[in-house]
DNA sequence: GAAATTATTTAAGTTTGTCTAAATAATAAT
DNA sequence: ATTATTATTTAGACAAACTTAAATAATTTC
């Protein structure tokens, strides 16, 4: 099947909402895509008739078995382009999103795994998120929770949820990267933020919304 | 200004067609691109529009200083991916072009410096084509001819000036690549074919079509 | 130099992916 | 259980990049 890039833009975002098995909403698509609600709903006809979703009038879409194939393949190829920017270039976690957007798009099975060979087959992206493989089959990843919901004390963070260079670029101001340990000191009550502190660095106290972007696993 | 990959695509075409001064005839636009006649024109008339050519009807097509610069950026990121593919992902030459034809249209300055350092900054691509710098300046090619022209006995490839897959195959399948060295060992005056002397290769008579394509200096 | 051929342009229509505005369905509030 | 609000779909339009068919210009040929 050949789609262009704007259906895969589309199929890649309806998997990014689908989390779990509740269907993704046409408001919701289009608030991810930067598009319109009627956009959204003219798209969903063309991919349930390509059947990669299914779809019906006001129930929202889920992606079919061959629309969770194709997601697949362009997360991967998403993933490994990130990896290749961050490793090979020297770019940093928050400039990679944007550019692997569009290199994504380019269909060549052979590319992406001589690319993937070259990099040394990771499994994970500059993000801390799973690479799937040829096959669409990806590590399960350790069992991790956002930092606001962490119970343990000594925590080491394994990858960031809201991929923004606002936050991005936040954690670089604070040296939080992926595999920095850290610790928590106190929970504020008052606006749910959380006082942490990573070695060598003050103590810093992160709001509620940062915190819930961090994932974590206990050390 | 924002070019769209069929506009980028148009502007590299005519750079590629334009060798010296003539201007670009819809027709071979059109050719050159895959596509009709009619397309072009109404191309050309948007390009016009952007200033990127100058363009009268029936007069054909020149690109603007303006549109020269823009060329030269696609081809130095084509050639750039170019070599990537074949000296990073190991690539053989005949394969590389189809997907830099693709991966040219990323449009990133930063990554494209950053890719060439990691390159170390190559000045010709795999089919010896020079790669114009940031700026858009590139080696003079030292003097070459075609094959089917040298005068030398003793020579050494520089160049194939068609990329088609088919010649370069043909090229592989005979152990003739950038740098092979060759000796002229008569011209056939029939049809113009050529024999010619690879080291420690028997000797073979290629066509003339092929040695219009194969670029050479004097050993 | 008129006729034939070839090249180019125009006109009209298609597909893809958008959009705005209006209509309708679903859900929440009172 | 109406009413109000929100979500979704439909209708109609638009821009980009194509296409085919017809019209016109330029070039060759005799
Ligand atoms: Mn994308
Ligand atoms: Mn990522
Ligand atoms: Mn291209
Ligand atoms: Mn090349």
């Amino acid at each position: 099947m050949n789609l262009s890039v704007a259906e895969e833009n589309y199929i890649k975002a309806i998997y990014k909402l689908q989390e779990g098995e509740q269907a993704v909403t046409t408001n919701a698509l289009a608030y991810e895509l930067e598009t319109k609600p009627a956009s959204v709903t003219d798209m969903a006809k063309k991919l349930k008739e390509k059947k990669l979703i299914s779809y019906e009038k006001y129930q929202g879409i889920t992606l079919s078995p061959e629309g969770r194939k194709t997601a697949l393949q362009v997360v991967r190829r998403h993933r490994l382009w990130e990896c290749f920017l961050v490793d090979k270039l020297s770019f940093s976690w928050e400039e990679v999103h944007e550019l692997a957007e569009e290199l994504e798009h380019v269909r060549s099975e052979k590319l992406i795994s001589r690319l993937s060979d070259f990099l040394g087959n990771p499994v994970i992206d500059p993000h801390g998120d799973p690479i799937p493989d040829a096959n669409g089959r990806m590590a399960k990843p350790r069992p991790q929770t956002s930092l606001d919901q962490a119970n343990a004390r000594r925590l080491v963070v394994t990858a960031v949820s809201d991929q923004s260079s606002a936050l991005l670029a936040f954690l670089n101001a604070k040296s939080i990267k992926l595999g920095t340990q850290l610790e928590i000191i106190a929970h504020y009550e008052f606006d749910n933020s959380i006082e942490i502190k990573v070695k060598h660095q003050p103590a810093i106290t992160i709001s509620e919304q940062v915190a819930k972007n961090i994932m974590v696993r206990p050390l």
